[in-house]
Order: structure tokens, then C-alpha cells, then sequence
DNA sequence: TTAAAGCGTGCGTAATGCGTACAAAATCTG
DNA sequence: CAGATTTTGTACGCATTACGCACGCTTTAA
């Protein structure tokens, strides 16, 4: 099915990065003739999933009814619900869940604030899985070859001057979650941003999320988040995997 | 190009309220045979958007892909978010822009909170249109025919006891706005919770979105936000308007 | 000013997706 | 509990759909 596979690509295309693009931009992003795009782009258009003024294209707000479903429909968010509020609650901190999609780690829901909320950690919200403690909590129940490859296809960069950058590293530390069974992020995605982050695994004990609890740097150091948090997140943690 | 159109409605289908559909239920909901329910749904499994056990089947953490790349793609969010978070430093309160999509209310984006946020305000999330400011607001700007054809076409049900349910008297509220030029729900969404809001429009005039304060309701009064919060809003509204 | 590269569009053809018809479950009923 | 009946999932031949080539036009470079 064909038609489908490449209308949804498509509307990846016009999703990532530039807002709109041109007939052929499309074309060229995922490789298709300018033909089949054309085709494409104007079904959507009619369909009202993009909007074009004949030049350029763009998506319309009815995507939203597409990705927005996953977010409503998914069993995980609402049954760990109550669990990341009272860790919010216990910790007066912000406890979130995310999951690993392609390259990142997508925020599926939080703990009722209190306080500040750090700007980019709102559902639905992307960030590179590689330094994040989330992300690498849940890479670190793939195998080494998988990890590598995972990497491989990341793109690699610095987010912060703390950014871990060489791939090297990346699997080291990677592997040390591994043998930890949490992961700390210390101000890798944005200055003044430490997280600890631990796994989710379903019955069958595969990871499908991750939990984590994220502050101001100059809240807590490193080791009292392991003291303090870690005991939260890991109770918290059995009785999500209890519920799943 | 139909097999797009009905894919994508089996991801829409597939989102909507229940979680896990069997085939045949896919099939009657979105009214195609059941064999073409079947080879779109193998299709979405192979590419990745779905997950099945070979009886039922679910949407797969990939159509985050889809919508959530609206949100970061559109324009209006980034130019309104220092707009946003100037108003919501100034009132200490809420600041937010939504748009309207089908019958419901789209949150784009929110001021950097202070304070405790409404629950159900994060980035994405949709409220029913008619019971809320920004959506009347939004309304007001549509002919009384249309608006009707609206509220026909809405699932008008009571979410507080203050929630305005009968047509008749919403089409009268809305005729109001259209006047005022600006729209106040009061306890309408949730009770505790109050919101003002204006419209955005853009170079042509059209109505494309709408920006709102939102606050508890024990902090102001109506007669005070209309006084205090509305002239900020018009302020705000302006800049934007320059902007697009 | 001309050449060249890039872009969008119409058209015949081959493959794709259509619905019908059948088999297997699941559900109802006496 | 067995037969009847509805409901569900699957295979197949045909018609439609989507494919890419080729053409004409626009924009960029020489």
C-alpha cells in the first residue's frame, strides 16, 4: 500500500524542520518523483491535512488529530498518572514518563507542577535520547551492537558545554547504566538542568518507557539525587511495572 | 489518492477514545469494508504507525511523528511566545493560544508558568470549543449559520454545573462575543477555573487563532480581568497581529 | 541575451487496491 | 449442548489508481 506508506512520509517531510517547503522539496526530502509528490500534496490539501497556496506547502492544524491520538488512547500515561504526582508531591520536584521514538525520547506525561517547570518538557515535547538520563536508561537494555547503531544515526551534538559528544564515551556511559540501573543526566540537555532517570519494562520485562525526576542544578547535587530520589523513582517504578 | 485518505482515518480511528480495535471495529467505524480496514491496518503495522497481536490493534509511538510536527513547524507558537510569556510575567498569570480544530480547542503554546497551572493546559491538548473563551471567541468570528452548524455538530455536554449547554443560549453568548470582541468562561471548563481571551487574526483579517489568560477563580473577579487582564490581551493581540 | 538547470503538469500504462465470495470463529437459541 | 445464525477474518479476479516519462515553463547562471 503504497499511496499510504508515502502520504505519511510526506507529512513527516513537512513536520521536520522549514514550515513550508516547495513541490520538489518534498520530492527530494524523501525521495520520490516530483510526479508522486505532487499527487500526494494535493491529496492532503484536499483532505485538509496541508495547506497550500500552489507554491509552497505546509501542514494544517488537522495533523494534530494524528499524533494527539497516540498520546489520549496510550494506557501508559494514565495508569502512571497518580505514581508521578506523588513522586512530584514527595520530592516537590517534576516527575515525568517518556518513551523512545526514532532518535529521541518523547515526553508522554508529568507530575502536577509546583514551581518552575524547566520550558522544554511539556507532552509531546522531543529531545535528542542521547544525553538525556531517560534516553540512556532506556538504551541501555539494547546490546552493544544496537546501541552503536543507534548512535551512529543520531546526530551527535552539543547541547550544553557539558554535552557528552564522542560516541566512545556515549557507549561507555551507556554501559555503566547498564550495570547502575539508573541513569543522571548533569546538565547535558540545558545549564542548570540535572535529571535521574530509571527503566519501565512490561510483564514480559521489556523497557517501553522510562521515569524520570528532574530539578534545578542547585537544588541537589548528584550524589543526593542517587540518595534521595533514586529510592522514589524505584518504588514508584515497581508499582507502574505492578500496574502495567 | 483514497488509500491515503482512509489510512490516515484508520489512525484517526485508531486514536479516538478506545485504545485497542479489532479489525471489523476499525472497519465500522470509519464505514469501508472490512478487507480494506485489513490491508490498511497491515499496511500501518508493517511501516510502523500500528501495533497488533493479530486480533487487535493499536497506534505505535511513530504517529507522534506526525502530529507533533505541526506544533514545532507552525509559526504562530514561536512568534507568540514572547508576547505569551510578557503577559503571563505582567498578570502572574496563564497566558496561552489555542486554534480550532474541529469542534474542540488546540492549546499551541502556554507563558513560562508561575505558579500552579489548570491541569489539563499542556501543549496539544483539546478542550470542547464551546464551553471555552478561547473557542467562542474563535466562533464569534463565523456567520450565525455556520455557528449553528457548529454547535449541531458538537457534543454539548455539562463539565461543571455553571457549563452553558443549551444551543439556543450558547448561538446568544457567541452573538455577544462577536460584539464585545472578547469572551469570558467562568467556571465553564472546571470550576475554580476562569479565562478571558480575544482573538488573533492575520494580515487578511481571517481569525486563526485565539489568545487567553486563564487564572483561579478565587484570585479575580470577572468585572477585574475584563479591567485589568482584557487590555493586556489587546495588547498582545496587536503585537501579534503586527508580527504575522 | 542565451544556455542551462530546476520546477510543475498531462498522459498512457502497469500495478495496486477494490469489493465480492468464501472459511472460520463467535454468539445466540431452543 | 448442538444446531443455527451472525460476525469476523482472508483470498482472488477485475477495474481503477497511482506510476514515471516526457513536455513546457520559470528561474538562475554565464
Amino acid at each position: 500500500m503504497g499511496a499510504l506508506e508515502k502520504g505519511l512520509l510526506v507529512i513527516e517531510a513537512l513536520g521536520a524542520g522549514t514550515p513550508k517547503l516547495t513541490l520538489s522539496g518534498v520530492a527530494r526530502r524523501i525521495g520520490i518523483t516530483r510526479a508522486a509528490a505532487r499527487r500526494h500534496l494535493l491529496t492532503l490539501v484536499e483532505l485538509g491535512y496541508a495547506e497550500s497556496n500552489g507554491k509552497l506547502f505546509w501542514l494544517a492544524p488537522r495533523v494534530l488529530r494524528l499524533g494527539s491520538g497516540y498520546i489520549i488512547a496510550a494506557p501508559l500515561p494514565k495508569l502512571a498518572q497518580p505514581v508521578l504526582d506523588r513522586i512530584g508531591e514527595r520530592t516537590r520536584e517534576t516527575a515525568s514518563i517518556a518513551i523512545l521514538e526514532a532518535n529521541d525520547i518523547v515526553f508522554l506525561a508529568h507530575s502536577l507542577r509546583r514551581g518552575i517547570l524547566a520550558a522544554n518538557t511539556q507532552i509531546g515535547v522531543r529531545v535528542p535520547a542521547f544525553c538525556t538520563a531517560m534516553g540512556r536508561v532506556m538504551l541501555a537494555h539494547l546490546d552493544d551492537v544496537k546501541i552503536e547503531e543507534f548512535l551512529e544515526a543520531s546526530e551527535i551534538r552539543k547541547l550544553t558545554v557539558k554535552t557528552m559528544t564522542s560516541r566512545q564515551d556515549l557507549l561507555q556511559e551507556i554501559r555503566k547504566v547498564r550495570a547502575d540501573g539508573y541513569s543522571i543526566s548533569d546538565e547535558e540537555i540545558e545549564i542548570g538542568l540535572r535529571s535521574i532517570a530509571v527503566p519501565i519494562t512490561n510483564s514480559r520485562g521489556q523497557v517501553v518507557a522510562a521515569m524520570s525526576v528532574s530539578l534545578q542544578a542547585g537544588r541537589m547535587g548528584v550524589s543526593d539525587m542517587i540518595e534521595r530520589l533514586l529510592p522514589e523513582l524505584e518504588a514508584g517504578r515497581r508499582e507502574i511495572v505492578r500496574l502495567i
